[in-house]
Order: C-alpha cells, then sequence, then structure tokens
DNA sequence: GCCGCACTAGACCGAACGGTCTAGATTCGC
DNA sequence: GCGAATCTAGACCGTTCGGTCTAGTGCGGC
C-alpha cells in the first residue's frame, strides 16, 4: 500500500499533497480497510513514508484526531457530490444508483478490501466524538437525500432506505467479493424511490 | 459488562451455561459492539470471569477460532429463526419487520452499543477464515428469504434488499443512537418485498 | 547573515496485546 | 480409591500498541 493506492473520489489532486492531506487520505483508506481499532499508527506512517512527529505535529489529538478528519474529508466529498447531482435536478433514484456505481468502482478497485462510505468506521470507540462525527455525515447525506425528495415525512422514509440499502449492500458485496448484490439491493430501492 | 447482560435472542439458557458457551457468547457480544480488532483477549476473560488457560482449552486458535464460533453461534441462531418463521407461511416483508424489531430490542437493551447481527464483524482481517463465515452466514440467511419469495430472480433481488436494509439500517440507528431510522427503511423495503 | 518557526526525524516509554506454558483442581470410568 | 482426562488458574513471554520528547532541518522574513 502506497500513497498512490489512494484516490479521491472526483478531481485526482491538481496540487501534490502535503503531509496532513496524505494522512488524511491514507487514514481513511485504512479505516476504510480494517476499521479504527483494525489500523495501527504505524500503518498510516507506513502508508505516508512520514515520521511520527509529523504525524502528531498536524494531528495533536493522535489517533482520533486523525480519524476525525478522515471522516470529515469523505463526509464533505460525499455530500459535494450529491449536490452537484442532485442540484442538476436528477431524480434521487438515479442519484442513488450513480453513487452505488461509484462504490463498486473502489470496491473493485481495492479488491474487495475498502468499505467505500463509512460502513467499517463504524467499529470504533462508543460515545466518542469520531462516533459523533460518523454520524454527523450521515446525517448530512440523509438530509440530501431527504429534500431532494421533497421534505414530506414518505421522503424521510425514502431517504432512509437509499442509505441503508447501499451500506448494506455495501457490506454484503465486500463480504461476498462481488458487487453483485450492492447493485441489486440499490436498483431495487433506486425504483422504489422513484415512486410516488 | 458481565455474562448477566449477554442474552441469547429467543430461549434463555434452561441449563447454566459451560465455559465454552459463555465464551462464545461473551465473545459475541463484545465483537458485536466493537468489532473483532477493538475486542482483546483479555475483555472476554473479564466479561466471563474466566482465566486464560480455558479459553485456550476450548480454542487452541485462539482469538480467530473463537470469533468464528461466535459468528456460527449468531449465524444458526438466526436461520433457525427464519426457518421457523417462514415455515408458518408468513410473507417475506412481515418476517423482515419482525427482524427487525428484535433487532430494536437488542439495540435499546445494549443502549445502542452492539451491532446486533454481523456488521461490526466485518472489522476483520481480510481473506481469513473468520471472514468466510461471516459472508457464508449471510449467503445462509439470504437463501432463506430467497426460497422464500419463490427462488425467482426477482425473489433474489427482493432478498438482496430485505438484508441490506435491515444491516444498513443497523448500522444508521446505532450510529443515530435510536431506531427511527431502522424502523424506516426497514417497512419500506418490506412493503416493496411483499409487492409481486 | 541569521533568527524564528513549521515541520521532519526517530529514539524512547509504559501499557496492553495475543499467545504459551506449567502447575493445580475437578471429574470421570473403573 | 485411584489414575487419566479434562478443565481451571495465572505467571510469563516477546511484540506491538498509541503517545511523548528532544534534536535536527529547511525556509521564510528582515
Amino acid at each position: 500500500m502506497t500513497i498512490r493506492d489512494i484516490e479521491t473520489p472526483l478531481a485526482p489532486p491538481p496540487t501534490p499533497m502535503g503531509s496532513k492531506e496524505r494522512l488524511v487520505a491514507a487514514a481513511l483508506s485504512l479505516f476504510q480497510a480494517k476499521g479504527y481499532y483494525g489500523v495501527a499508527i504505524s500503518d498510516i506512517l507506513e502508508a505516508t513514508d512520514l515520521p511520527k512527529g509529523s504525524l502528531y505535529h498536524h494531528f495533536p489529538g493522535g489517533k482520533e484526531e486523525l480519524a476525525i478528519a478522515a471522516v470529515g474529508f469523505i463526509a464533505d466529498e460525499v455530500d459535494a457530490r450529491l449536490a452537484a447531482e442532485f442540484g442538476k435536478n436528477k431524480r434521487a433514484g438515479a442519484v442513488l444508483l450513480e453513487l452505488a456505481h461509484e462504490c463498486v468502482i473502489w470496491l473493485q478497485r481495492s479488491d474487495y478490501t475498502k468499505t467505500p462510505l463509512l460502513g467499517l468506521l463504524a467499529a470504533s470507540p462508543g460515545e466518542s466524538a469520531l462516533t459523533q462525527a460518523i454520524c454527523d455525515a450521515q446525517k448530512r447525506w440523509l438530509a440530501r437525500f431527504e429534500t431532494a425528495l421533497g421534505g414530506t415525512e414518505a421522503a424521510h422514509d425514502k431517504a432512509c432506505l437509499a442509505l441503508a440499502s447501499l451500506e448494506g449492500g455495501i457490506s454484503l458485496a465486500r463480504m461476498s467479493r462481488s458487487s453483485d448484490l450492492l447493485i441489486r439491493s440499490v436498483t431495487l430501492a433506486a425504483l422504489h424511490i422513484n415512486q410516488r
């Protein structure tokens, strides 16, 4: 695993990443693969080829602060993506499908080791700031779907189904090492969401 | 955390559990809360009040073998439950809802620290026997839904949606510390599944 | 030139990790 | 009653963990 394996979903970095950005990118990638406890600081340092001093300079809060930054990064990334897609007046089901297809690509690229969104990061210390950050990210994504679907009570339900089928589908896909189950569950969910 | 906090979903143990069963039960409960890497052997021993010698006597393969046993336990438990429910000729949507409601109870009982099914255990060493065991469990549950839904291609799709919405919904619920999102996504999925 | 600051570099620390091993207790067939 | 098998008990081991700390490096303004 080197820093080159880590790609931001859209917009490959035009400027060479600084140490801080590289740490966040590597941390995100590793956490998505093995969860919070499964990743050692030394793993992250190895992936970035940076010494310990750099990490604790940029993230005095250590592992948890870095993890929170990683969550914030992916949260922003996906949120911006959702905003852009919905801005084109796309139907919610179509946006969900698009997001799912991108997740499939990530899954395949990582040989089904990485969980694209936040799934595995949920294996984190309970009641911590990290858990809160993950929760916030999910709330933001949920809200995007909800407002795009009209903001009604039914829209809320549909948004829940969208996100749940996506996260759940990713989990099933990663375990079975095949994107099939993810595609199936998400397309069916998209179908239902697009109905009025 | 004591052994008393751990409850099998149905059938509270009539006979006092032996050391081996207690280890499996405690391990399952802890793994569901913090994932594979998040649980130390010492945590399990503390929860069961058993010495290390006992663990390595019953599970010479150590942590991973114990985790596999825990996965097998919950897999059988849920599988048997599904078989029983489907045996009553219940509609798949109704069975899904029932399972979800049981998950809600577990979530609430654990104050949203435990992930009822296998979600968090997915944070496990890739390519291991443990990952395989998790995958097998999910395959079995999926097959139950699939055959109950008629065994067609559409049935397969619906089964995927059922499991994905359940696992995904659990994840959302745990993070938000509220069963609301789980209920919403699962009821919507159940609705769709019951349609022909 | 040179001072100050942001950052790199990695030795070092105590604690906790998973796992091994030997000694003792208990239970069982006979 | 007794010996073997099963299980409990916990000291012990080497490794790795997250985190601290001091020394050094490079680059900016002045």
